[in-house]
DNA sequence: CGGAAGTTTGACGTGTGTCAATACGAGTGG
DNA sequence: CCACTCGTATTGACACACGTCAAACTTCCG
């Protein structure tokens, strides 16, 4: 269940989440409509939706997503705990992607319309804004690169590698093992491969001892082949916002 | 040659920007440090270069990319006059992709370290900033839809699309003719691609009528055909922020 | 227990990549 | 004005990663 104040939420006391002050977190908790809970397989926002609101994922993952007309999907990137979801650009022409619930998913909501308060008289937050939807990108930016640049084996690996860093910096993680909502047609939207060559690139690199994924568990046994297959570039992870 | 004062920007006056405040142009104008000219080919940020500075594209063209250790390139989305450009999340740990120039480009530079005093002083500004930043990422988004879904010869068609349609809207348009900078390597590393495959497809289409490209010159002939081979949503644009 | 959703395998086709060679265009220097 | 050159564009032959179709199997859950 999700705290009824900002100041007591559990999410910020984490060591990833940068610290407010005390008068921003109370903007924070004010500005805050309240919570709202979804199901596994439930759309936060729809593609083509307007005036929607903004959201904080507070527990659950969730990915946004694009498609086209005959139904092909490509997810743009997961979301999980302490994103923040729902800014963009184009408010009056609908919301130019979707957003789906992996698992049961409680979100914080924020009016869209406070946020100019919050730009106006707190400008900390407007930074933080800023940050998050500039760090998404980044993440987006990742994802185009794997899939114009990497073979389905690196595909594959990369994303494993992606997500297990992010579940490991939201303590998600033990005997390197977490609960994986994603079904292997979801990993092939997101890597833009079919879902029976995603299935094949999976057996592999099971059958290679790298990872064990199975049942909604994804288990990594060997992190140091993993990072080889994904041509991966180590960067330290630094302190994010939370709005 | 860029002007002296951001006042009588003629970027500023066209009819794609929205206005701001003269209290704005006047800080915008005192933040700025000044310009910078490259040549074509040169890179206004290279990958890993840390404690860049920020800077709004004034003439000419550039595109954002990443590129793996062996090479590999991905274009992430190409730069055009008044998309800002420099902002990302790892400051410390070093850009996470490069800019290089299309075309010889002038900038407009401007210090980080003055963010902060833009996002207290002026939420219109910092707004402005967060927008960018968010239009920047549904270009990525969309891009990305595109590598990861679309067949070779709608990615084509897709992306002479956009780009004909930013250029239109930045009055780079004559007679359905735009100067096009990008080689087919360049349209290749956008579209993940090989550059023989890129070539074949630019020439059927070439074959069929739509467009031409050729000496750097896009010249779009069916519009209609292009639309429907890029399975594309028409969406109206809104007045954009420039800083 | 039954049905739906998700996973796995095999057979086969094809879009796209790779290799190799040629042709073209724009500069450069003679 | 002509060689020369280098980046760019074009084409053919061939290979393979990956997609498609089809079917069985396994897991989940009411």
């Amino acid at each position: 269940m999700a705290p009824t104040k900002c100041a007591t939420c559990p999410l910020r006391s984490r060591p990833l989440f940068k610290t407010n002050t005390d008068e921003e977190i109370a903007f924070i908790n004010e500005m805050r409509r309240g919570t709202l809970k979804f199901s596994a397989g439930a759309q936060i926002l729809s593609q083509g939706d307007d005036d929607s609101d903004l959201y904080t994922l507070y527990s659950g993952w969730a990915f946004r997503f694009k498609e086209l007309e005959d139904a092909r999907r490509q997810i743009l990137n997961i979301l999980m705990p302490g994103d923040f979801m729902g800014f963009h650009v184009s408010p009056h022409t609908g919301a130019p992607y979707g957003i789906e619930c992996l698992t049961e998913v409680e979100v914080c909501v924020f009016p869209k319309r406070k946020l100019w308060d919050l730009f106006r008289n707190h400008p900390g937050l407007a930074y933080d804004v800023t940050w998050l939807t500039a760090h998404e990108e980044g993440i987006v930016d990742d994802n185009l690169l794997s899939v114009g640049q990497r073979s389905g084996m690196e595909r594959v690996a990369t994303i494993v590698l992606a997500v297990y860093k992010r579940a490991r910096q939201l303590d998600l993680v033990q005997d390197n093992a977490l609960d994986f909502p994603l079904t292997q047609q979801h990993i092939a939207d997101m890597l833009g491969m079919s879902l029976i060559h995603t299935n094949r690139v999976l057996r592999r690199l099971h059958r290679d001892g790298v990872f064990t994924l199975a049942r909604k568990k994804l288990r990594v046994h060997d992190t140091r082949a993993l990072r080889s297959l994904a041509a991966w570039a180590e960067a330290p992870v630094p302190k994010r916002p939370l709005i």
